[in-house]
DNA sequence: CTGTTAGCGCCTTCAA
DNA sequence: TTGAAGGCGCTAACAG
């Protein structure tokens, strides 16, 4: 492949004058410009970034670090992000943080960065002091999606206010007893999402008196498969919430199935709610809190962008996208009454305590609906 | 950040003595690269990769070219080809081709790879011509995932067969009034496997003297939300197959949930099956062919790798990925008979025509198990 | 075993 | 408007 010698060769100029007419900067006469694009485009001309780079200092390329990139969530952002940087010749540069289990992640490495990324965006993971350290003295732009992390701009939905909104819809519907899927196992500190939607789902019920008990809470790895494994669980117990919260659609779809397979009706018996929209949202009847997930991909790739041209991208700047209920299929008010009288399920203790006791008189049947699948 | 001379000044040698230290080849006394060693993590020193790259010609970058990075199937290859190449210390640079439509795509351009990547991994998407001559020209090691492409090595899963399978499996189950979900617009060129695995359906009905007529064959972007539309105004026909073959496990999603929409029951009524095992496939209980996609991703980034060790892959390897039938909930013999006798649909023509008379007389029924949703 | 030096391909002064 | 030359950070001969 030609070097830029070989094109000022070709246009019978200097390599300075190859340089600036490719660039377009600088003045250069019309006529010389147009020898040196045709020879460029004659030879096939493109200049070697490794050479830009040095002598530039920039890649024009962003460092993506993503817990994980093989789920939904996360490569709908990336895909946001590469779409809007590569309108502008950038590109991105996968940092895929994934461990051998959900429990653990790589950490983020001064050599997949240094002199490699002229910036970098953080999808969802808080970093570690270390990592923290490292970024601050790479000293490149940094925006963040999905968290908060005080120093850099970010892009983000409020979680704790999608997890209000689902949890109180739950509450609207009139039930009070209602399970939870997607805790996670004390070792992941390094996702902060889990714990806002736990927080806050705990915050509501508690604003209205209610409590979850730990055999209502499902921990799992944030899948369809893990959250089905836990509900299969649930809903082999003799009493089972008439609700079940889930932190991600993925996760209502697994509760979902769960529930079908031990025969209850969804939403006759156990009513589903999640958050995100996922894709698959929509023709699986989920009732969810919408949220724009490319978009924040694209927004924070706009970011970027404007950081790296020099504007003031201030770290005070932290963009919150609106989310949204969207009422599907999976959701109906509790049963207040069993059509067959025989098969009530026992209340559990917490419930008969509070006082919400208009609703809580009232628990799912436990067999009712098992034609449906 | 500090430079190889930085480094040297510190331990007090020179550069060529710290380059050789910290790459570990050539003779350095143990005593000075001790001292280099320690030099060098004290000021944080990692090597410049465009100044390495400069000089070296090698950049430790691979093009992964893609038609979409937001698709289950595609984000787990790429996720298992970015594992395999991490372990070597290589990265991945995602060439998205993603139009702002299914018909359209990107074309792989020239600045995108030109020493900017060692090797190029493309995904499914044959090449036009002048993209074959780009990388012909490039002269890098090419692996190619999920299609056959003449002169470079592959890696896949032998998309006739696994539609084979499929399809085959409707036959013995009994059914002969088949419809299909999978075909792609004329403008969709770029892409093989909807073409292969559409054949492979045609060939092994016509084995069996049957035809799928067009209104029962959807075409459809591949998506669950795609399929669930066209399956919808599938559904809402007088006459509609007694199973529905999907290329796609996610395409089957869609097909469930309109056959479920329409008040139809899954299997009962319709029975539908996909192709992949998708991640959701299990938990929907959808019959599938299953394909270990990870693995694809896994396999060729150590093929990639074993070239760009000066490993001769030729290009006549073709590593084809066994498939297997999942047997799951949503297939069922067709009905030999209706439950009422009053709703029976009106048998296609063109069946009543052919010579599987046998069970083409027993079509399905358009109302019953309305309750399953 | 270690230091010196010449590029890798490009951009950017500084002169002309 | 154009050319010559230095240097970005590193590696690879070649000396010593």
């Amino acid at each position: 492949m030609s070097t830029i010698g070989d094109v000022a060769k070709a246009a019978g100029v200097s390599v300075a004058t190859v340089s600036r007419a490719l660039r377009g900067v600088d003045r250069v006469s019309p006529r010389t410009r147009d020898r040196v694009l045709a020879a460029a485009s004659e030879l096939h001309y493109v200049a070697s970034p490794a050479a830009t780079s040095l002598v530039s200092g920039r890649t024009r390329g962003i460092g993506v670090i993503t817990p994980y990139f093989n789920r939904w969530f996360f490569a709908t952002v990336i895909s946001g992000i590469e779409k809007t940087l590569r309108d502008e010749g950038h590109h991105v540069l996968l940092c895929d943080l994934e461990g051998p289990t959900f429990d653990t992640r790589m950490p983020i490495t001064q050599n997949m960065l240094w002199k490699r990324a002229d910036g970098a965006i953080i999808l969802n993971v808080p970093p570690e002091p270390s990592e923290r350290a490292l970024l601050d003295r790479l000293d490149m732009p940094v925006v963040t999606v999905g968290n908060r992390q005080s120093g850099w701009p970010s892009v983000r939905v409020d979680d704790r206010a999608a997890m209000a909104l689902a949890t109180g819809y739950a509450l609207e519907l009139g039930h009070r007893a209602i399970g939870y899927a997607g805790t996670v196992p004390a070792s992941v500190t390094h996702l902060q999402t889990p714990f806002d939607r736990r927080e806050a789902f705990g915050e509501v019920l508690a604003q209205h008196g209610i409590t979850c008990p730990p055999a209502w809470t499902l921990e799992c790895d944030w899948t369809a498969q893990g959250a089905f494994d836990h509900a299969d669980r649930l809903f082999a117990r003799p009493d089972h919430p008439t609700c079940v919260v889930a932190a991600s659609d993925e996760m209502a779809f697994g509760v979902i199935a769960a529930a079908r397979r031990h025969g209850l009706d969804v939403p006759g018996d156990v009513s589903v709610i999640g958050i995100d929209d996922h894709v698959h949202a929509q023709i699986l009847d989920v009732t969810t809190v919408r949220q724009d997930v490319e978009a924040q991909g694209r927004y924070a790739g706009e970011l970027m962008l404007r950081a790296l041209k020099g504007e003031e991208v201030s770290a005070a700047h932290d963009h919150v996208l609106e989310v949204e209920l969207v009422v599907r299929g999976s959701t109906a008010p509790p049963r207040t009454r069993t059509s067959g009288g025989s098969s009530v399920t026992r209340l559990p203790e917490h419930l008969t305590t509070t006082s919400a006791s208009s609703v809580a008189t009232a628990p799912s049947v436990g067999s009712a609906g098992a034609l449906d699948r």
